[in-house]
DNA sequence: AGAAGGACCAGTGGTCCGTA
DNA sequence: AGAAGGACCAGTGGTCCGTA
């Protein structure tokens, strides 16, 4: 296994490097295309893959099967290294994230926000390339993420995406979606205060939970509404805070109109102010 | 078990009584409400439920948990016949389809294609009350009508309602929906003909390929494009026979435009006569 | 034979918790 | 400690095939 110096560099990116990042593109006729260049080109191909020790066979369950061609090729998943059957290699993790202000480019074992928020677009650009092929084999056609496009993703080489990462992030995209200035001024504040990734995350929820009061508390309409948005499930915690505050809500409304009690069916139509 | 002389009457319906069918109406404030007064009033509800020869407990699972609330009473799923433990009754089957004109009532144990139809929109209220509630409880709401909506009918008494019928008649409804005068013909010429509800089920099929291409063979778009047929999913062999007939068309035209071998890339955007 | 539907199954959405 | 992600699990879409 080899462990080059360069591992200590800022690396954006990754511990296993994006293989075949051309190679997935053009699969499917390279839908889509924008705004991917800054990454691909300056961060997330100049390392090369690096190995330490193993643990389990790993490569196990290729899946070959199911959609073996379109362009792209079969066998560059675990990328020019190993070989053979791939025992003996050992993915590393990517590397935790840290709060970066807009811009910033993380140093050390860290990866920035900035390529965060890059990966939800990563895989925007897989599920266009899984809609373009289901609908070119007259097959059902997926409108969110989904197994199938993170499966589609790690097949293309991009075994830095998984499901349970994008999925922890989401909300954190969303509010970068939907208000890049509120996203950009949360990130520096907690970056100044030296607050970790988690508390970060933590923050994100209640701007968008104010967002969705300013829509009638409808979580769902808001992420719907936005292109690059819609194409997530709207996680299940935000969606229990922005009911919880809408109780709430309704409830201030009830008690401000009647005096708590004795009410004929006040319909509260108006915003208490979000 | 009682075995009534009823039992030979005319009976759009039921073996299985559809009971409470008003306590599931009002689950959610009665929306939708449109269309169901004939069957609801004429047919369903004139026949006591009728037992036969045990199998199985049957009423194992009656998944009492998971919203047993919201104004529907949680125990009538099965009817006031049997009582204590569900053993001894013995639901019968639903009297097979046999193809009707519109507005005609099957005679006999059989049950008519106005009934079959009347089946999905009773589905498509279902599926707007577990909207309702879902949007009252701040959940995901299903657009489609999904399994819960199936679980749901069953336990607001429409036992008579299975997710296996309902999907294999899918595109017989979607016929009735896209072009009832079409629908109705098929139905009146395969009733004179004598043929049996497989072969008129099969029918349906050719005429919503030729809907499908003159919407560019975008069968998704066709159903997403009406009302009450976006509420179900498009079925596996319709979609597959839209692919096929238009991979059939795209050949056909290239034959005609080039000799058959080397002519640049025809794109093809006109219709070849649907 | 023709048809209704219980019940099964592969792959899903969701996220926990053993790992580093 | 804080964080990444393999892997599990309940419930889904889909429909077969034992049943009547």
């Amino acid at each position: 296994g080899t462990h080059h110096a360069l591992d200590a560099l800022s690396q954006e990116g990754l511990s296993e490097e994006p293989v075949q990042q051309q190679d997935q593109t053009d699969a499917a006729g390279n839908n889509g295309g924008g705004g991917s260049g800054y990454w691909e080109a300056g961060q997330a191909k100049m390392k090369k893959q690096q190995q330490r020790r193993r643990k389990k066979p790993m490569v196990a369950s290729v899946e070959t099967d199911d959609d073996g061609n379109e362009g792209e090729d079969d066998d560059g998943m675990d990328n020019g290294n190993g070989g053979g059957g791939g025992m003996g290699t050992e993915r590393q993790r990517e590397h935790p994230f840290i709060v970066t202000e807009p811009g910033e480019v993380a140093r050390g074992k860290k990866n920035g926000l900035d390529y965060l928020f890059h990966l939800y677009e990563q895989c925007r650009e897989f599920l266009l390339q899984v809609q373009t092929i289901a609908k070119d084999r007259g097959e059902k056609c997926p409108t969110k993420v989904t197994n199938q496009v993170f499966r589609y993703a790690k097949k293309s080489g991009a075994s830095y995406i998984n499901k349970p990462k994008m999925r922890h992030y989401v909300h954190c995209y969303a509010l970068h979606c939907l208000d890049e200035d509120a996203s950009n001024a949360l990130r520096r504040s907690f970056k100044e205060r030296g607050e970790n990734v988690g508390s970060w995350r933590q923050a994100c929820y209640k701007p968008l939970v104010n967002i969705a009061c300013r829509h009638g508390w409808d979580i769902d309409a808001v992420f719907n509404a936005h292109p690059r948005l819609s194409i997530w499930y709207v996680p299940t915690k935000l969606r229990q805070l922005c009911h919880l505050e809408r109780n709430n809500a309704v409830a201030a409304a009830a008690a401000l109109v009647g005096g708590g009690i004795s009410c004929t069916g006040s319909s509260t139509s108006g915003r208490g102010g979000c």
